[in-house]
Formats: structure tokens, sequence, C-alpha cells
DNA sequence: ACCTGAACACCGTTCAAGT
DNA sequence: ACCTGAACACCGTTCAAGT
């Protein structure tokens, strides 16, 4: 029976794991910082590092949360129809937690229970016709597609969060030289309302349509 | 005649964006803070307020410069092939420049001068039979791709330099989980390489032929 | 007009000390 | 063992003053 010394802990990993999401999900991933993390939880910043080495490793174990969280419904039959949904259950999970997509770009591959999404598309490739290195190319094609996405709207949304920006597309347009970008200057009208759509899915099916072609 | 008064500037917009550049070039666009700018240029942090606004403004001209100094080789005659050069060409030239990706994610549109990227993927797709707003529909995930690509392998090479994360990947590749990711398990081997591997046109090409298809 | 110096309100993190 | 306090080396930026 060991016998437990010092102080009894007022700060626990979970607690702190619990208002770094809830800074993050009010104020976005830039909200999150070791001093106001601390502030909110009502200690000394160096309290935390007592129960996280630093930062990079407190954003890891949010990403492991994260992961850990992942849903993973029923796919279908069809390979096909299975690279797809696979892809879109990716897409949409991570597009809740976009912050996530900016810590691990780099890595294709999440943490190890996320590792679900990977092993479903490439084995569906794989049931498609693909040799196993283009089904792991085909991943990459469809992460690549997909990360971008979630990238893209992400900032868009906090340009127009913050507004700056939305003023610099109009001006941008409105003096768009019409000899010069003749196509540009006729979709100018409906760009707003064509980039604003969700249209995921159909350059998800495209995409998986080129990679499977002939097969 | 108009008299030029005061003390002659010893600090011209140029100059402070040549040193930004080279300090991007160098040590990454972290290293680029407006006190290390100003130290390089031998100033004070505040004398480079007095050329530029602020960081973002600085950001927004060293973007500028990229525009201005943007290809436009000659594209095939054919629409197909012109769609894939075109973007082929934005691809390569901001892989050069990945922290201008970063800067402008949400901006799918460039400054004025990079126009000439989705004016050349929006009129070829047209020509090859898609609508205005499936064309614009086309770009953007083609952008999506593009980005996603760069800001992914960006990031990779990042931790590369920093080597933080091999040793992550290997660990978990060395502990998965045969029986439960068979599929990653065969190719856990080779993943490094082909993720490497420079596939950026294949799935380009990819992506074309899908939403093309038919057409 | 162009630049300096001091200052403010932030960061992440180390180190020594308290209980 | 768990936490505080002071400090270090950074940020971007404002404001008042010098030439």
């Amino acid at each position: 029976m060991t016998t437990r010394t010092g102080r009894p802990p007022r700060l626990s990993r979970a607690q702190i794991l619990t208002a770094a999401s809830e800074l993050i999900a009010q104020d976005g991933a830039d909200a999150l910082t070791m001093r106001r993390l601390a502030a909110r939880l009502d200690v000394t910043p160096m309290a935390v590092y007592h129960h996280v080495r630093n930062k990079e490793e407190l954003l890891l174990l949010l990403l492991d949360e994260v992961a850990a969280g992942i849903e993973r419904p029923e796919l279908p039959d069809d390979p096909r129809e299975r690279m797809i949904r696979a892809a879109r259950t990716m897409h949409d999970t991570l597009a809740r937690v976009p912050w996530a997509v900016e810590v691990l770009t780099a890595d294709d591959l999440l943490s190890p229970a996320a590792l679900w999404y990977p092993e479903q598309i490439v084995d569906a490739a794989v049931t498609c016709g693909l040799s196993a290195a283009d089904a792991v190319r085909a991943y990459r094609a469809i992460w690549y597609y997909t990360a971008g996405e979630i990238l893209v709207r992400a900032a868009a949304a906090r340009r127009r969060a913050a507004d700056d920006r939305k003023t610099f597309r109009a001006r941008l347009f409105d003096s768009l030289d019409h000899t010069e970008w003749p196509r540009l200057a006729t979709v100018a009208d409906e760009w707003d309302r064509l980039t604003e759509a969700d249209t995921y899915e159909p350059g998800l099916r495209a995409l998986v349509e080129g990679l499977l072609a002939g097969r």
C-alpha cells in the first residue's frame, strides 16, 4: 500500500483538456494559449505545466480526444460507395474540428483510432481493383482534397467573421478587367454563391471516379 | 516644384519587402517577425511601421510580389490538357512559396495578377462542355486538391526538419494492430516511400477526368 | 518626413522556492 | 507531489519625442 504524500491535486489532466476544448470551441484555436487556459482554470500558468509537458503535448492530447470520438458508420457493401462514404465521414468529422486539421495537416495519418478512415478507403480501393500502391496514392489524393477543403473553408469562415476580406474580393471582382479575364467576368456575380455552397461530395465523387477509371 | 522637407529616408518599402522575402526564404515563414525584420534592416521595429501599416499589410504586399512574378506558359490547345497544365503551373508556382498558400488559404482567388489561373481553368472547363457554374465548381475542387497538397507537403517538410514526428509515425506503424487494420499493415512498409513521392499530377488527372466525365 | 525609445499587453517556458 | 512567483526571451503595436 503506497502512501501518497504531498498536497492533494487541485488540477487534473482531464480538467485541463476540458477547459482547453471549451476555449477552442468558444473562441477558436488561436484563443488557446497556456496563459488563458490557466486563467480559466484559476491557476498559475505553470500549474498547467505540471500536468502537461508543453503546448504541443496538449494539442496532441486534444487530437487524441477527437480521434477517440470518431464515428464508424456502417459502410455500403459496394466498394466504390464505401470509399466515398468513408471519405465523407472523415471529412464531416474533421470539419467540425478544423483546428485539428491545422494541427496535423502534415500527418495524413492521425492517431491510432483514426486509422479507421485510411483503412477503409485503402481497402475499398483495392477491392475496386487498384494495386496496393495505387490504393495508397488514391487515399492520399482524397486526403489532399479533403484537407484542402476543410482548411480553405475554415479560413474563409474566419475571414467572414473578421470581415476584412469580403470587401477585398468584391473590390477584386469590381475592378475585373472584362477583356483580360472574360470568363471570370461572366461568373463574377455567381462566385460568392457558388463558393459558399457545400460541394465537397460532388468533387469527391469526381475524384473517386477518376481514380477508379476503367475498373 | 514641391520642396521635400524632413530627413531623407533610410528605408524604403522595396528594401523591407526584399529583406522580408530573404527572411522567409532562409528560415521559413515563422521567422518573419516585425522585430527580426527590423533587426535585419538595422533599424528600430517601429521604423518598419512607417512604411507598412502592419504585419498583415506586409504579408499582402509579399503576396503581390509572388503574384506579379507568376508564370504564364503557353498552354495546349486541347481544353482538357489546358486545364491540367494551368493547374499544374499554379501548383508548381505556389509550391515554391508554401507560406503564401498558408497566408491566403482562404481566398481561392489571389491578387489580380494570379487570376490568370482560374481564368484559364474555368475557360477550359467551359470549352470542355461544363456549364459556367460547374466550371467554377470544378475550379474549386482543383483548388482544394492543390492547396491541400501544398499545405500537407509543406507541413510534412517542416516535420521532417524538426524530426519530431518521424518517430511518431514509425511508432504508430510498428504498433499497428494487424488484425484491426489489415490493409494498412500490408502497406506499412511502403507508406513512407509512397508518401514522399510526388503524385500531384496523377491525382490531378484523375480529378479532372472525373470532373469532365461524359464530355 | 522619417526615425528612435520607452512602454503596453501579450506569448511560451525555465527555474527556484514554498507547502 | 503539487503549485506559486519571479523572471527570461520573445511577440505586435501605440504613443510621444527627437531631428
